[in-house]
This record gives C-alpha cells, sequence and structure tokens, in this order.
DNA sequence: GGTATCTTTGAGTGATCACTCAATAGTAAC
DNA sequence: GTTACTATTGAGTGATCACTCAAAGATACC
C-alpha cells in the first residue's frame, strides 16, 4: 500500500448521484462533476473509468437507495398491505427538499436517453423492472397473509402500484403544491386499502 | 416580393418537433437539426433565431397537435365521458409507431429541463396546466349532461385522468408489449366508466 | 534519507458545441 | 438587361466538450 485516496468513494459518487439526478446526463458536464466531487479530471477518470460508467454507477447507486428505502418498512411482522399503503402517503406527505430531487432518476433516464445510449436505457427499465417485482413479492406476502384475496393478478396491482409512485414522484417534481400532492396519494392509498379483505 | 423561400415552415418544424421529441433538448445538436430540417445553420437561424426559441416552437406546436387530437372528438352530441373513455382506449390501442416518440414531449421536457431553463421547464408546465384543464372541462360537460354525480370534483377527476394519460404513455415508451399496454388502458378506462350515474 | 509504488494533478488534446456573417444566388419590377 | 431586395449558403468563430498523460506529490518499507 503506498498513498491513500484523499477523497471518500461514496461520498464522491452520491455527489455525481444528485448532480446526473438533477441535471440528467447530458447537461451534466465534466467540469460540473469536478465541482460537485472536488476532483479533478484525471482522478474522476482514475476512479471510474468515462462519464457514461460513473453515471451507470451513480444510477444503480440510487436504485440501491430506492430499494432499501422501500424494503425498510417490511420487518415481517405488521401488515405488508399496510406498509405498501403507507409508503404511497409517505411519498405524498415528503417531497424532497431539493425541488429537482423529486421525480423519480430512473424515469428521468428512461425518458431522456437517447436511441443511440440503449445501455443507460437498459439499466434504468431493468432497475424498474426489479422493483415492479419487488411490489409484487410484498402483495405476494400480502395475500398469503389473507390481506387480499386469493384470485387476485398480483403483477397486474405491482404493476398499477409502480404506476401510482411514478406519478406521484412526477408531480411533485411538477410542482404540485404540498396539499394537493397529499390528496393525490390519500387517493392512491385508499384505492390499494379498498382491496382489503 | 423576392426569393422565395424554399422550406416550408411547417415541414421544417414538424421535423425539429419530431427530431427534440425524440432525443430531447440537450442531445440534439446542430448539425442533427441540420440534417433533419434539410437547412444550413445560417437558414435555421434566419427562420427561428437561436436553438431554444426552435425548440420552444416545436414543443408548442406537440401542444396545439396533442389538443387538437384529444378535443377532435368532442363534437357536443354524444357522450362525454364515453369520449373521455374512449381516449384512454384509443391510447393503450394504438401506441405510436416510433418508439422514441410515445412517451409525452411535455413529460419529457419537463423531467429533463435543467434548473437553469425555467423557460423551457415552465412552459411544458403551462401546457400541462391547460391541458389538465380541458380535461376538466370535458368532465364538466359530462356532469351537466348528467352523466356524473354532481357533487363530484371535477378538477381532482381531470389531474387523476391526466396521471392516467401520462402513465399510459411512459408505459408504451418503456416497452411493455402491446397486449399489456391495453390492459392498463382498459384498468384506467373501466375506473372512471364506474363513475357514470 | 533513499527507493519503490501508487495517486493526484491540470494543462493540453482534437472534436464538437451553438452560432455568425460576408459572399452568393434567386426573384420581381422596370 | 439592369437594378433592388432578400434568402441561403457554409466556412469560420470562440467556447466548451469528454478525455489524456507526463510530471509532481504522498506514503511505506528499508
Amino acid at each position: 500500500m503506498t498513498r491513500a485516496r484523499p477523497y471518500n468513494r461514496d461520498v464522491a459518487l452520491d455527489a455525481a448521484m444528485r448532480l446526473f439526478w438533477k441535471k440528467g446526463y447530458h447537461a451534466t458536464s465534466l467540469k460540473d462533476l469536478e465541482d460537485a466531487l472536488h476532483m479533478k479530471p484525471g482522478s474522476i477518470y482514475a476512479a471510474f473509468s468515462s462519464k457514461e460508467a460513473l453515471f451507470s454507477a451513480a444510477l444503480e447507486r440510487y436504485y440501491r437507495r430506492n430499494k432499501a428505502e422501500f424494503l425498510s418498512g417490511f420487518d415481517g411482522n405488521v401488515s405488508p398491505l399496510g406498509k405498501m399503503v403507507d409508503y404511497l402517503r409517505y411519498l405524498g406527505q415528503n417531497p424532497a427538499e431539493d425541488p429537482e430531487c423529486r421525480a423519480c432518476m430512473l424515469v428521468k433516464t428512461l425518458l431522456s436517453a437517447t436511441p443511440d445510449e440503449d445501455a443507460i436505457a437498459d439499466q434504468a427499465r431493468g432497475y424498474l423492472d426489479e422493483l415492479k417485482g419487488d411490489f409484487a413479492t410484498v402483495f405476494e406476502t400480502a395475500k398469503a397473509a389473507g390481506e387480499l384475496p386469493a384470485d387476485l393478478d398480483v403483477k397486474r396491482l405491482a404493476r398499477r402500484y409502480q404506476s401510482e409512485v411514478m406519478t406521484l414522484r412526477i408531480e411533485a417534481h411538477r410542482g404540485t403544491n404540498g396539499e394537493d400532492l397529499a390528496d393525490l396519494a390519500d387517493e392512491a392509498a385508499r384505492s390499494f386499502e379498498q382491496l382489503r379483505i
């Protein structure tokens, strides 16, 4: 071992994630990244290979965070359906402080990836599919716990749930005021609550 | 009158709209526009002032088209609620041929505008608000025609309707297959149909 | 202190960015 | 045909793009 790294990879990646989340891939320049990560171009390339690879790592980080935040509420002994419903209300009541970090980074990425950036779009698509799968798993658990009808189509339910999450995040980004946003979240939450047996 | 314009402004604007729609503002270069509009940089600037002004004009064109397409179904003598429901099913059954032109350009623009591009984001926001207002107007008409309960909150309904439209377009962009998309649209359509008295 | 090893540095790379303008070419009136 | 007017042209503008690499800096072992 020789010289220690004066930067913290996690801290740098976090800063990159926030910057890409706000500005998107194309509008974020290396100059912006240098400022945000407090690193010179050479160091950035030594650590992350390329702008695209850095973006990819930042997107993965976003995905992991999102998944962890969602899953953190499920310890097993409380109502899975209740947790799902709570999460929707939570989204409506706690929009991110930074107005630029309210929309889902996966959706932003998916919608702003150009045809020649298949890799990035596919990565975002893959993460969205995984999250949808997580939703389905929880609904399945709820079904097993007798909270939902046995004949209910869990995949379809998860798809609709994800739509609601995406919509809430977009509305928050759009500038919908707190009251209306909470209202929208409540409306969505109740539609899932109604399914309870 | 002197030299006639060898380009058609509407045709050029249409090409610009499609290109910006696909690639977004940042990823579209002037070179791309030159190729798509069959115009040299000088002509583009003589006709549209700047890349941003051209984008703005293209966005307005998209908005007008969208509005016209939506309103074209309302002649007055048929069920307004029926038309609203039909439009959702139409969206689910007729995704644009070009997979890059399926998501709503207004949403794409709103989500990919950077903080320093307030003008563009505000324009997209304004158009979305106008379209939401159009939805509300039709629901109001449906209410007046006795199709909907008199105590129904039309604004909230319009907000939810717009969410469904945005979601369908995002799902179409995401690559959801035709069957699932039609299914999703049908699910949304039925939720509005259920409100009929 | 000397040496080996590895990281950081930042000026510099060619390419591409949005954009300009003097020159050119086309039309209309006479 | 000549003049007057204007739209189109496209090489060229400085700025910025993502990215590189030889030099310098920092540590570990001796």
